[in-house]
DNA sequence: TATGAATCATTCGAGAATCGAACAATGTGG
DNA sequence: CCACATTGTTCGATTCTCGAATGATTCATA
């Protein structure tokens, strides 16, 4: 049965994951500043390529973020020649959002600096204790309902 | 030798932590909102019992927040006659701080709301793999000089 | 077809949060 | 005695964020 340390070592845990996410997240924000880029931006680009054609308000509803803010990102993005903003003949009232080529140059240089700040964030594990720990991570990140690819830090703050 | 996905992986978990993260940090704020606290303030609380008697420069400089930022969450904590302001004979400077009765008591159910949080967060893992992830977070968090029991969240962000 | 409701993108003003430069009080060293 | 550093605090300015409007367009339905 489980001893009487099972709640603080679970605490533990917690406290860990929130302290190393706070980092990462840090970190990469300093990797792709250069590009001056923010992650939500990041995000944008990304989620942006994966699926080309999409609204904003479907963009918001994936992300679980606020219209007005989607718009000033792509506002951003746009502004500087990163995307393209589509009128759809079929409904007119939504923006098709799609990666101008300078986007998708712009992205790979994105997936390199996460690759590399990979890297370096788990360069004190071997290469078997990093697939063990995306394990671990992805059975909780299933657990608790997290959708891949989608970082909460979009979503609105409750109050 | 390592193989062409060890990029991928690596960045994989880089953003599994950084996702997780967030939502340990969320949840762990909607734990301890009907304690009328944010996490910022927990923190303080924590520290305050650590070491009593710290000045409010010390916790300023262990957080690596700004000091105007530490006395507004010591006011917010004061007020609720969970924290004292104890002059310092020696040095009538600074503040000595000390928990009082009610913030000892407080901090115990705060601590109870994280083992509970920390053991939801983690009910997908067996004893034994969540002793394995705390060793692997452990490993990272020393790599990337992260203090212990210290959140990277009060930090000023760089500009 | 006509008309009200719903959807999309956008703007905008109000409120909150955040920073860092001042300031007074106190201590330290010359 | 004087200059300078430190502590705690205040405060104004800047930035962030939300959500309620608005106009354009489409949908539903009578």
């Amino acid at each position: 049965m489980a001893d009487s340390t099972d709640g603080h070592s679970a605490a533990a845990v917690a406290f860990l994951l929130a302290q190393l996410g706070e980092h990462a997240a840090a970190k990469f924000a300093e990797r792709i500043h250069p590009l001056q880029l923010t992650p939500a931006h990041a995000g944008i680009l990304r989620l942006v390529a994966v699926q080309p054609g999409c609204s904003q308000q479907a963009l918001a509803r994936t992300l679980g973020a606020l219209p007005s803010k989607v718009v000033t990102l792509v506002d951003d993005l746009q502004q500087r020649g990163l995307i393209e903003r589509r009128r759809n003949p079929d409904d007119r009232r939504l923006h098709a959002l799609h990666l101008t080529t300078a986007g998708t140059e712009l992205l790979r240089k994105v997936r390199a600096a996460a690759e590399s700040h990979g890297a370096d964030l788990t360069r004190a594990l071997d290469p078997q204790q990093r697939d063990n720990l995306a394990a671990l991570l992805g059975c909780i990140a299933a657990d608790q309902h997290l959708h891949p690819g989608i970082h909460p830090g979009y979503q609105r703050l409750r109050r």
